[in-house]
DNA sequence: CATAAGCGTGAGAGCGCTCTCACAACCGGA
DNA sequence: TCCGGTTGTGAGAGCGCTCTCACGCTTATG
């Protein structure tokens, strides 16, 4: 065997060298590696050996070109650099997703663009076959991406509820549901004027927050109220002016339920600014149960989402869709917890 | 050409293809492809047109194939749960290298291992050859995967300073004098008796902070002080520990720096608990310029650190390796800059 | 004018794997 | 006893690409 020229090369051991030492032929090792029953448990043994003692690895190159499958995953994240800088909610995911993709054998391929170009070159990227399927984590209203991607026939699934018109797989916690728990948790700690503080209405966890806390009020048979609702964009200042603009109209609040822990932060510094005690005054309850949460005083009651355990939900719903090349949509919705701290104790004389 | 059996497959372009097109060899359209100078301009244009027109991109299965690079990096994050879920430093981080990768056109693999299980099967990965070069996110002292790497002949790059006794190019923000600076901000600020939290003793971020703490001290004269330096792990509950036990020993203490934000919250709490007010009593300053640093009252000094650019230079670091095969370890130091805000205001009359 | 030296291009081998097909060995039933 | 079926294994093609080598052509050099 002649020595190319050239720099040194890492040559790895291939399944010719494992036949031969194992005195089988190619096939039959790769009827091993790959798991076929059609290999007498002998021939099973002696191969297993030998891969063991040359410490081979299949080449992913090599049996990638052939089966035309990548065994690797894009995650694509496309979100605002604010929220996603603040919000623990994506390493979580990440997690989730990586443990699970991990232990199925697969890459995980992370794609984070963040300019128009970049999601055009993204979308180039996708189609171009490079992977087997892929994962849109923060879908905008609008987003091309999903089309573009059905049409190319990539399987994909989505984290969170698509808007509107979207039809594809996904996994969602039950943001109505835990919405509702939180709100029917203010109401219960006897506060009856209860505000919101919502999330953008072209998002779904904004959307379906708002339902959850209509749900509540409903339920208790206390009348909705324009004047108690209001939006922001998940981020602590747009919380902050959220919460001025309802106690300019509505003085007399004495809950607020915001869609997010970092809004829930605005509006914990809106009320001091006011002078109104929390939760003597005012109780406030947030969602999502991030870090943050625990660093306010007092410490914020919030709605816990299983965050990893979407990760792996979403990732295994896709390997599903890849192997069955199944193009039934599927969705997972995830229960909630809410977690009671100090920003939400009922008031001493209700 | 017979149509194989089995589910539908997208049959993508080929340089064959592309090739006939265009009236050339395949290997011309080889050199076109991969920019060789050895094309006359009238082949290269007509090659390129046809290479629009099928809407041609390479498989990259086969390119590795013969090639031996996977064209991918591997981004490996081993960190705790707890830090790795509220500190912002890895997603900013991320996002810093999926640009530079993808400007650079290799693919983001990335490894977030959550056992000791996992740890071993990384590097089996990693050595299996998978992956051109790896990143290494945070390392804690001990960790065998550099040396498994190195002896594999695996390029890496750390980020951050790494523990001692390994050798290898890495890139880091200047904590030492980010911290100096800090801290001679407390000073000119008619601060006299300053105490540290300073980080982990076994990871560089900690003991460069607190050698940068030292120097500020030493510049103004002022004798240290074992009394007013102590360590936590951090976290925000480390933090609070820590700063109660600055307290016990020493309750003169006019100002105090932590190594992270989020034990300068935890400090901001025990000292609400005690009764000082910040920054009159006490000044606070921070370390990482997280986004907790603006939602708390009083908002958080503190040091900022280029993350993004970080994660630029650790993949161009790492590109640089791989391509030259150069094995003379590197570093790279970047500046960081003070963030100043309320909880370290000047005291009124010094 | 002969020879050398470039330059642009094509032919063809081969990267490591999977998968189809052929085939030998063995089985049980008519 | 013969034959169709099953089972385990091997031979060999070929996935799409790169890269070496050879070749014909043009241009400088003695």
């Amino acid at each position: 065997m002649t020595q190319p020229t050239g720099r040194t090369r890492r040559t790895s051991t291939t399944l010719e060298e494992v036949a031969h030492l194992a005195g089988v032929s190619r096939a039959t090792v790769s009827r091993v590696v790959n798991g076929s029953p059609r290999v007498s448990p002998e021939v099973r043994t002696e191969v297993q050996s030998a891969i063991e003692r040359l410490g081979y690895v299949p080449n992913r190159a090599a049996r990638s070109l052939v089966t035309r499958r990548s065994d690797s995953i894009a995650v694509v994240i496309t979100e605002p650099t604010a929220r996603l800088f603040s919000d623990p909610f994506f390493p979580r995911l990440l997690r989730g997703i990586s443990s699970e993709l991990a232990a199925r054998d697969r890459q995980l391929i992370l794609l984070m663009p963040d300019s128009a170009a970049d999601e055009s070159r993204t979308a180039d990227y996708l189609t171009a076959g490079h992977v087997d399927g892929a994962l849109l984590v923060s879908l905008h209203a609008n987003d091309p991406l999903p089309d573009r991607l059905s049409t190319a026939g990539i399987p994909i699934v989505l984290v969170g509820r698509p808007p509107k018109g979207i039809r594809a797989s996904y996994v969602d916690v039950d943001n109505r549901q835990g919405a509702q728990s939180a709100v029917g948790h203010l109401i219960a700690g006897g506060r009856r004027v209860i505000a919101t503080i919502a999330g953008p209405g072209d998002m779904a966890a904004g959307t379906d927050r708002l339902a959850g806390y209509r749900d509540a009020l409903a339920e208790a048979g206390i009348a909705p109220d324009p004047a108690l609702e209001t939006t922001a964009d998940f981020t602590q200042d747009g919380g902050s002016v959220a919460m001025s603009r309802l106690l300019a109209t509505r003085p007399d609040i004495d809950a607020v339920f915001a869609a997010s822990d970092l809004m829930a932060v605005g509006a914990l510094t809106a009320l001091a600014g006011t002078g109104r005690r929390v939760p003597a005054d005012v109780a406030v309850v947030g969602f999502d149960d991030s870090p943050v949460a625990t660093s306010t005083t007092p410490q914020l009651t919030s709605v816990r989402q299983p965050i990893e355990e979407m990760g792996h939900e979403v990732a295994r719903l896709l390997i599903a869709a890849v192997e069955a090349s199944d193009p039934v949509p599927r969705r997972v919705i995830l229960a909630t917890e809410l977690v009671r701290r100090a920003s939400s104790a009922g008031r001493p004389s209700p």
